[in-house]
DNA sequence: TGCAAACTTGCAGTGACTGCAAAACAATCC
DNA sequence: GGATTGTTTTGCAGTCACTGCAAGTTTGCA
């Protein structure tokens, strides 16, 4: 065992699933998601391909470098937030603390990904596909604030904002340089609080990046 | 060639179409999604696997029926609504009449989708996920509506919220009885187009099947 | 009746993904 | 250091979704 709480075994175990991300974000970026196999991807990672999927379920995944404890660490944040603060405001913080968070790592893969995205915008979509148990435990923890059944329509259509909100203003950031992603997010998410029955002013600032 | 504008082909077509969707959606229902192979599913309607593909690019498409055609005659209602309507309520007619028309057709077949979505509420947004073109489509003509620019944020988060606000209100239908679902999406896009930002007053009616 | 276009089918192939059991490896105990 | 135990990696064999291609079959039309 080590001084720090991290054993050998889990550095080894990041970094594969780093260099498995890593591999498949850089391949399918330069020569296109579907003309690279998951062999190809153990081979660049140096891993046998049963160990790919021990990582990742599936090679969407992969791409996306889905983070397991996100859900969890969401709503664990949605549940600490003041009590001044509303069920919405809650999961909107918490949803662009995550964000920023995985940008201040990622950066450089995520300039990769938006390549990728670029070609096949569903790909955005299938990933949050395999999130159905992290979206039902934000909901939770949204309905719980909100004071409301789990069984209630309102925390569910917040959390799927949230979704539909970092889905856009990732096909957006992706058309266009000079937005930052995460003042995209929070834009839509303002809509999405305010309302979307009238269409907003429009405001094309120049955004940092 | 007919009377009617339809042809024998098409008639053929049409029928082959339905059997396809239907079987699929039987099948699953009764001893789950993929305890079922495309191999039985062709069988049970009296037709090559090979020609199962040529009507669906996928399992999942055939699980929810997607219609080609739902995508284009959304757009096309959207254009045409009249002057004073907002694009956002021009939308929302276009969803809800999709709708109801849909549950008048397939209604009993809606009935056996739920069962499979309740064990597996991922393939719904799977199916979704293979629509990024229709939802192109919708959110150009919203943006035509609102007179804004294609890239513009607004019209993607109407059409992402229009489909968030689906994919819960079928969930939430999946849980219980006693509600219709055109009314749960009203309600869910009535909440879309107000705002988030507050808890909606907790109203629990009895609904109409 | 005969031709052309559309639809169906079989076949062979690719590639994602799974379960299993054995080998390699890291942590722990003495 | 060396034996023991728990974890991770790997290979292998198999299933299944999905694709392109090149016949075959059916329908529309003159």
């Amino acid at each position: 065992m080590n001084q720090s709480g991290e054993s050998l075994r889990d550095r080894k175990k990041r970094h594969t699933r780093a260099a498995l991300e890593r591999a498949t974000v850089r391949l399918a970026a330069e020569r296109g998601y579907d003309h690279v196999t998951v062999e190809e991807i153990a081979a660049e990672a140096d891993v046998s391909v049963r160990t790919f999927f021990n990582y990742f379920a599936s090679k969407d995944e992969a791409l996306i470098g889905a983070d397991p404890e996100a859900g969890p660490r969401m709503a664990e944040r949605i549940l600490a937030a003041g009590d001044g603060v509303s069920p919405f405001d809650a999961y909107r913080s918490s949803v662009l603390a995550e964000i920023t968070d995985e940008l201040n790592h990622g950066r450089e893969l995520w300039l990769l990904r938006k390549e990728v995205l670029m070609q096949r915008p569903d790909l955005l979509m299938r990933a949050f596909a395999n999130n159905a148990e992290a979206e039902q435990l934000l909901a939770n923890a949204v309905a719980q604030r909100a004071g409301l059944s789990e069984s209630d329509l309102y925390p569910r259509l917040v959390v799927g904002a949230g979704s539909a909100a970092f889905r856009c203003a990732v096909t957006r950031w992706a058309l266009d340089d000079g937005v930052a992603l995460g003042d995209l997010v929070g834009e839509a998410l303002d809509l999405f609080g305010t309302g979307l029955a009238h269409v907003p002013p429009h405001d094309d600032k120049g955004g940092t990046s």
